[in-house]
Formats: structure tokens, sequence, C-alpha cells
RNA sequence: GCUGGCGUAGCUCAGUCGGUAGAGCAGCUGAUUUGUAAUCAGCAGGUCGGGGGUUCAACUCCCUCCGCCAGCUCCA
């Protein structure tokens, strides 16, 4: 046997015997690694502990602290739980258990659905698993003798998975939790090097699948779960999960009344008095945003004749999405999306090249037919509007109007303090049109966010069929990222709809197209926010902004007055003139997050002030009104910081 | 659409073995005139999601439809 030199992260190097397994090399290093070490990457590959070292190699071992842990402990903790099943339900087949952005899942199929307190009865077993210290290990199995394993033990669906994923494979690679008796999977790993290093994970919920997320296939029983490499992630995690439930704005938007729902209109929201306030002062920003951008605003029908639907491609793509409405023989449809009255708009005079870019904004209210299993507060809706828009450019023009889209992105995210990041989809596998005007629309949009210093990610073939696309995420306060704004280039519907322009040469041009909306959605960009601020709006979105309330009667004229002024001054005010405790009603104003609070009592009506109360700041003290004006309208016209009042 | 769970007053929730429903908050009325997160008392409020069935009797058991929740799936 000769010997094999590793090198270390650090650059340094050291040499073993061939065949040394990598915890080896861990124990070369330091004890305290050896006892730490998890896994190995070698040559940039994750391995098992136990993986033999035969050639030279780049050796990097990895531990809780490493990036590789996460997904290595979620992975190792579903075989866990796999094990904890096959134990408790006898009988019950093992499908697959991956590790997920959240977690983990397993799929198995048993005799009745789990109930939740099975999944306390396997969580215990978990744990009591884990504190045996079971070892995880690799086991190559000749591939016939596996498939006749698990045939025995009564898994048709791994010997169905052994068939699919091993063909022409002489060996198999298997893992054990201590022995095959206790647990097996058929499994490329690699795994932690036992149970004991998995304590933090939380068994979290159950839910139905199928096998192969295919509906016509077996149904399963699927528990999701979650699992950190250390406790402090996984407590964090959990504490993420109850802060997300304390902010769903379906139950704030209850609590705070903006909006309800009726079973006689499942997916559309009845927007109150607090909540349409809020809508009209987000459909206004973005009018005031979009306007000088150079986009005129233009209102289309709901509903088409089929033909149009025809025309547009949607009849055939999209028609049970969409709602039909049957008059006087013809078949008629609601609006699903704005594009095609848009193009029937372009299309109405004759349009110049000197007229272009010409920017068609809408926001009149769209609907599809949503399957009714999707629906979800306003996150999933049937009916919505989006501030949409479409934007008909010359070939050499969508470069700038890309960049200049992008900038306005950017522009509108920063006012709401949403951070967010830029994904770049290109050319599919099924595309329209030649290859050559993809790479120049491609090459395009990257120039254009180099131009505007955007960092971007790549997403290859992964563009609509008709052009390539920029998205946006959006991340809110507590970490979690939101799909909103889109940047669509389309070549497709111009030709559908013989869509044109006259160039400098007085022949007729294509124009392109370009879909675009930022906040996506208003009823999921509101959805999105309340979570983001957890319903403390900032001063400037707030539907009441400030709230008077007078001590006693007779501070009520005094409080009239005060209110008035401040409606005057352009501020959304209220009075609270009930006989209640002046306790009493700032409880209430708290509690539905109004930004101000202005209690006026005798020393207020005396010397013409009010004591301000912030919601999130407490007594500020005796104001005069005009300065508390001065201020608040400043708040509202530098929106304030958002970041500081989401804290609140 | 599929699987599972759920649906009781405006809201949050009790309601045992089948004997036609309760609380707190909100609301209304009255008293109280209040100084920075809940004053007191009284009153009213329900086809127990809709429909059908079993039963002497159904919030309770069965069927069915609707809605909501979680997940699957879908997402031009």
């Amino acid at each position: 046997m000769g010997q094999v030199t590793v090198t270390l992260p650090d650059g340094s190097s050291r040499t073993v015997p061939a065949g040394t397994p990598v915890r080896g090399v861990a124990e070369g290093i330091s004890p305290r690694l050896a006892k730490a070490a998890l896994a190995a990457l070698v040559d940039g590959r994750l391995v098992d502990l136990v993986h033999p070292l035969d050639r030279d190699a780049a050796v990097r071992i990895v531990t809780d602290s490493s990036p590789e842990a996460l997904m290595l402990c979620r992975h190792s903790t579903a075989h866990l739980l796999a094990a904890a099943v096959t134990n408790l339900f006898p009988g019950a087949q093992c499908g697959i258990g991956p590790a997920t952005d959240e977690g983990f899942f397993y799929d198995f199929v048993v005799d009745r659905p789990f109930v939740p307190e099975d999944l306390e009865t396997i969580e215990k077993k978990m744990k009591q698993l884990a504190a045996e210290d079971l070892p995880y290990e690799r086991q190559m199995w000749p591939r016939e003798q596996a498939k006749a394993f698990f045939a025995r033990r009564g898994e048709p669906l791994k010997v169905q998975l052994i068939d699919e994923k091993t063909e022409g494979q002489r060996d198999v690679s298997c893992y054990t939790i201590k022995d095959p008796e206790t647990f097996v999977d058929f499994c490329t790993g690699p795994h932690v090097p036992s149970t004991g290093t998995l304590k933090t994970f939380k068994i979290l919920s159950t839910s139905n699948a199928y096998w192969k997320g295919d509906a016509r296939n077996q149904p399963m029983q699927r528990i999701y779960g979650t699992a950190f490499p250390t406790d402090k992630e996984l407590k964090a995690y959990l504490t993420q999960l109850e802060e997300a439930k304390k902010r769903d704005h379906r139950k704030l938007g209850r609590e705070l009344r903006l909006f309800t729902f009726h079973q006689w209109a499942p997916g559309a929201a009845f927007w109150l008095e607090k909540g349409t306030t809020l809508y009209h002062t987000l459909a206004n920003y973005m009018r005031g945003v979009l306007s000088p951008a150079g986009y005129v605003e233009v209102k289309t029908p709901l509903v088409y004749n089929k033909a149009l639907w025809e025309r547009s491609g949607h009849w055939k793509h999209y028609r049970q999405n969409m709602f039909l409405i049957e008059s006087e023989n013809e078949t008629m449809s609601v609006k699903p999306m704005n594009c095609p009255g848009h193009f029937l708009t372009y299309a109405s005079e004759t349009r110049s090249y000197r007229d272009l870019p010409i920017r068609l904004h809408e926001q009149t209210p769209l609907h599809r037919n949503e399957v009714s299993g999707v629906l979800s507060g306003l996150t999933r809706v049937r009916q919505f509007s989006q501030d949409d828009a479409h934007c008909f450019v010359m070939q050499d023009q969508i470069g700038d109007e890309v960049e200049r889209l992008i900038r306005l992105v950017e522009r509108v995210y920063d006012d709401f303090g949403l951070p967010f990041s830029a994904k770049l989809s290109t050319r599919p596998e099924e595309f329209l049109g030649e290859v050559a005007t993809w790479d120049h629309a491609e090459s395009q949009l990257r120039a254009a966010l180099d131009r505007a210093g955007m960092a971007y990610t790549l997403n290859e073939g992964d563009g609509a069929f008709y052009g390539p696309k920029i998205d946006f995420d959006v991340t809110d306060a507590i970490g979690r990222k939101w799909q909103c704004a889109t940047i669509q280039l389309d070549y497709a519907q111009p030709e559908n709809f013989d869509l044109k322009y006259i160039g400098a040469d007085n022949t007729e041009h294509r124009p392109v197209v370009i879909h675009r909306a930022i906040f996506g959605s208003f009823e999921r960009f509101i959805a999105i926010l309340i979570e983001h601020y957890a319903g403390a709006f900032p001063l400037w979105l707030a539907p009441v902004q400030a709230i008077v309330l007078p001590i006693a009667d007779r501070h009520a004229a005094y409080a009239g007055e005060v209110r008035d002024r401040l409606r005057a001054a352009g501020l959304r005010a209220e009075l609270d003139e009930r006989q209640e405790k002046i306790g009493y009603k700032i409880r209430e104003a708290q509690l539905q997050k109004v930004p101000y609070m202005l209690v006026v009592g005798d020393r207020e009506a005396e010397t013409g002030t009010i004591s301000v109360r912030e919601r999130s700041g407490g007594d500020k003290g005796a104001t005069p009104i005009d300065a508390f004006i001065a201020l608040a309208r400043d708040e509202v016209e530098t929106k304030g910081t958002p970041a500081a009042v989401a804290r609140g």
C-alpha cells in the first residue's frame, strides 16, 4: 500500500497510508475535530467519514459550522424518522425522504393517516434512537440481493427505486442504522456517523402526498420535520414560525379590520374601509411613480369575446383558469390578464417610431378561476388587480427600457424598506422565434442589469417560451422571500396581434412588448406588507394615521377641532369620543396600531396643544398642533424609516 | 381538482354517553367624566356552514354540498 497526500483548506498537506478513512485525517489534525466531524468534502464531493482515501485529494472536514452540515443532518434525520416509523408501524412502506430548504420529509404508505399523537410518539422514538447513538453505516450490496432484500421486507417502492436509479450497476449503496434489522434504506448518502449527532430536530406536521407526486399514483402520508446542526438554529427557526403565525395577514387583516371574506365569494376579498384606504394609498403611490416615468394609465374592458382569447392563445393554454360568460349565443370571458386589452389599445391608432416607447399602465381587476384547493388569504385569490403595464418598444430600445425598469423596481422596494434580489431567466428548451433574437435580447437584459449595477442570479432555461425575463424576490422583515416584480420580454404577442409602428424609413416594423409589474398584485403585495410590518404600517401607509383621544366630554369640541385641522392638512385622522377612560382608548388605539395617539384634556385645550403618544415610543409630551402637523407631514413625505417602524 | 383536518354569537373558544346551547371580548342601554394598554351594572345576540337521512329525540351519528386550514398538484 502506498501513501496518498491530502491537502487541507489552510493549504497545508499531510501524507497518510492509502485507504485511510477521512476520519483518520481529522484525527490526525486534532481529537476535537475528529469528535466534531460529521462528514468530509473530498475534492469537493461530500462523503462519509469512513470514505477511504485512495488517491491524492483536497480534503475538508465538515462539522456543525460547515455550510454542508445543514442538508447532511436533515437527510440523516429523515432516515431517523423512517427508522422510527418502520419501528412503530410494522408494515409501513417507505417512499422517499429528502432534505428540503425548510427541513425534511419522508413519505410512507400506511394503513391510516397519521394523527398528531402519532407524531409525538414518532418524535419520542426518534429521540430515543438518537440517544442510543447508533451508527450509520454504508453498505454496498449486490443489486439483485438488495432488491430481494427490500422485496422480502415488504418495501416494493424501494425495489422500484433501485430498478429505476441503478440500472446497469453491479452494487447499490444502502445505509443501515445499527444493522439491517433496525433500519436500512437505499440511499447514496452521505450521512452523519451516528444518530447521536442528531439531537436538534422537530417533527412538524403531516400531510397527504402521492408516490412520485402524481395523483394517479398510490396515496402516501408525508411527515414533515426540520433539523439544524445546532439547537440555537432550531430554536431560531421555531421562533420564526411563531413569529410568522403572529404576523399572518389573514389574522391581522381581521383584527385591523382591513378586509374580510365570505364563503359566497371564495377567493375574493371584501375590502373594508381601512383596507380600501391602504389599497388606494398604494394605487396612488404607484401612479405617482409611473406617471413621471412616462407611463399613461388606461382602463380596458373586463369582459371580452372568446375571439380575443383565441387570438392571444389564452383559449388554448389558459381556458381552464378563465371565468366564462354566455351572452346572446356568444361566449365571453372575464379577463385573467390585461395584455390583450393593451394590444388592442395599442393597435387602435397608427403608431410612429417617434411615439415609442409607449407605456400603458392599468389597475383594473382581473379574475382567474384558480382551483379551490390553492386559494389562500390574499396571496392566492381569484380576483385581484396588478400594477400592470406593457411597454411597447423598438428592438434597440429594450436595453434602455429595461434599465429604467430595474431602477424603478429598486426605487419602489427602497420606499418600503424591502431588500430584494434579481434573477435572469433565459431561453427555455421550447421557445418561439429565432435563437439570434433571443441571444440579442438576453444580452440586452444582462447589459441593462450591469448598467443598473444590479447583482443577479442566472436561471438558465427558465424563461417564458415567448421571451426571457427578470424576476425580483423581496425579503420581508422575518427573512421570507416573495416573488413580486417581473420584467418579461415578449416577441410572440406582437406577431399574434400584428402590432406595428411606422419607422423612420416609412415602413412598418414590429415592436417588442415588455410585460412588467412591480408590486405584482396589490392583494399579494398588501399581504406581504402586512406581514412585513406586522400590521404596524409606517405613517404614510397607515389607514388611520392619528387618533384624537379626549380625556372627558368637555374636551370634545376641542378634540373635534384638532381632528379637523389634521384632516385639513391632509392627514388621516379619527376621533374617539366615546365615554371611556383614556387608558381604554389608548389600549384600543395601540391594538389597532395607530401611529399617533393625540391626547387632549384641560391642559391641551387651554394651551392649544396636543399630547403626542407614539405607537412605539410612548408619551412625547405636549406639542403645538401645527408643530405636530409639520412633523407628521414630513414623515409621510419621507415615508419615515420603514425599518424602524417594522420593529415597533 | 386530490388527501387529511376543521366549521358553535361579530371575534376567540367551551359544550361529557344523542335529551334542541354557554363564557370572555366586541355590541346595545344606564351609571361613571375619567391623564397614557381594559370603570361598573344590566340587556341583547344562535336554523350549531347548507341540504338530506337515521332516531321518540341530532350541535352530537350517517350521506352530500359549500367554505376554511395544511399539504399535494397547478401556476402565461
